[in-house]
DNA sequence: CGCACCCATCAAGAGTTCGTCAAGACACCG
DNA sequence: CGGTGTCTTGACGAACTCTTGATGGGTGCG
């Protein structure tokens, strides 16, 4: 199911997009401002946004550009600026298209399916992976070292799927802690340490020097095929 | 050089366009009717196509079906019908965009710009960049030189990423030092000097003699592409 | 030629982050 | 109720990064 993140600061405008996205088949996801825009978008990975640009806490353009930095979700701008300015800027940011309020429900279904229709080819994601002398299924949930069935915990298993499914990506700290807890709790990466320790115990040949999980000193983790 | 085809039956919107989108450095093929404009996508495989719906001898809407037959080639719909139903229908059809007459220059080019960034090659939309033997990709926070991978530091991630996103633009030391630390409290570029000293003999092949991440003395950095 | 200026490079201490061990908190289940 | 497995937090040595100072090379100017 296609999922969408709407953005928007006004209450009735969440509903009505809410009501119509659910009513359509979309799976929604709401955020009434920036922050918890971005923090949406690390838990759910939305494949849509629809982000209005007026929030109370974030300029909307800062959030597209937040957003670009770490993902090439596409992006439908809402919003009763008319000038062509933001337009402009909100398009060359990396917004994928614009639509001004007050807006026609079905013009805005039509553009998200062309939204979501280009991003189509997305990277394929597979639910098997192979590394060292490690095979882990993502889907079926099972992982083995040497032919040995190993067992890990649910958290163990959200981290290590972050990881698999961006092979060779650099995935922050603070993204990673959003994913595995609801909030960014500002200074916590010994809690990430933890799970990449466990997941290298039982997943690395040799724990102490990881060939796969491999630590990115100050910015995050990555996982190397 | 980006290659657009403009289809409209009216002269003079053909000429303003021509007019706007050469000075824009495109490279500009027009047609008069949906004939014309099948038989130039056949002739030239123009990256993007502004086509206005309302043409004599075929309807708009055929044009972008028999398009996209043979092709992926993105589509901004350029209209005077200002009703929903053909904006969804143009788009469902496989239009990437739908413009409504009159229209903001500024905001086409915007769209235009939107949507030939969309079909562009994998790489250069991932912010991959590449450059004498060095080989940089911003989004996955990798780097390699003559193949071989390099290690960056978070503020050496920073810093490229402040001159590879600007290509060809002096940066200056002052916006740079800004954009490192907090402030520019201490107005010293030799702390400059170290990180860049440090990129170039990660990633030129000269460090001695830059060729991309460049000096402009008194003044700031710069990266050559 | 000496001087001032800016830049590049080397070296070393300070500061931060990482990996590991250990132990308490919590929920689930027999 | 006790046991098991998981989550969470703190502490400490080790590794890495940041930051500063000092030295040397090049250029323009009096």
């Amino acid at each position: 199911m296609t999922c969408v993140l709407v953005v928007d600061d006004e209450p009735q405008m969440l509903r009505a997009l809410h009501l119509n996205l659910t009513a359509r088949g979309y799976d929604v996801v709401t955020a009434e401002d920036g922050t918890a825009a971005l923090n949406q978008l690390a838990l759910r990975e939305p494949d849509v946004i629809v982000l209005d640009l007026g929030l109370p806490d974030i300029d909307g353009l800062d959030v597209i550009r937040a957003v670009r930095t770490g993902s090439q979700v596409p992006i439908v701008v809402l919003s009763a600026r008319v000038g062509s300015s933001d337009k402009v800027s909100a398009l060359d940011l990396g917004a994928d298209d614009f639509v001004t309020k007050p807006f026609d429900m079905n013009e805005l279904l039509a553009r998200l399916r062309a939204a979501t229709r280009r991003a189509a080819p997305e990277p394929v994601r597979r639910g098997r992976v192979e590394f060292g002398g490690a095979e882990v299924d993502l889907e079926a949930k099972t992982a083995t070292r040497e032919g040995a069935p190993v067992h890990l915990t649910p958290t163990e298993w959200h981290l290590l799927e972050l990881l698999l499914r961006n092979p060779g990506k650099l995935i922050t700290q603070r993204h990673l802690l959003t994913a595995l807890r609801g909030q960014p709790d500002h200074t916590d990466p010994s809690y990430l340490r933890i799970y990449m320790a466990q997941l290298r115990k039982k997943l690395e040949q040799e724990p102490g020097r990881p060939r796969h999980l491999l630590t990115e000193p100050g910015m995050g983790y990555r996982f190397n095929p």
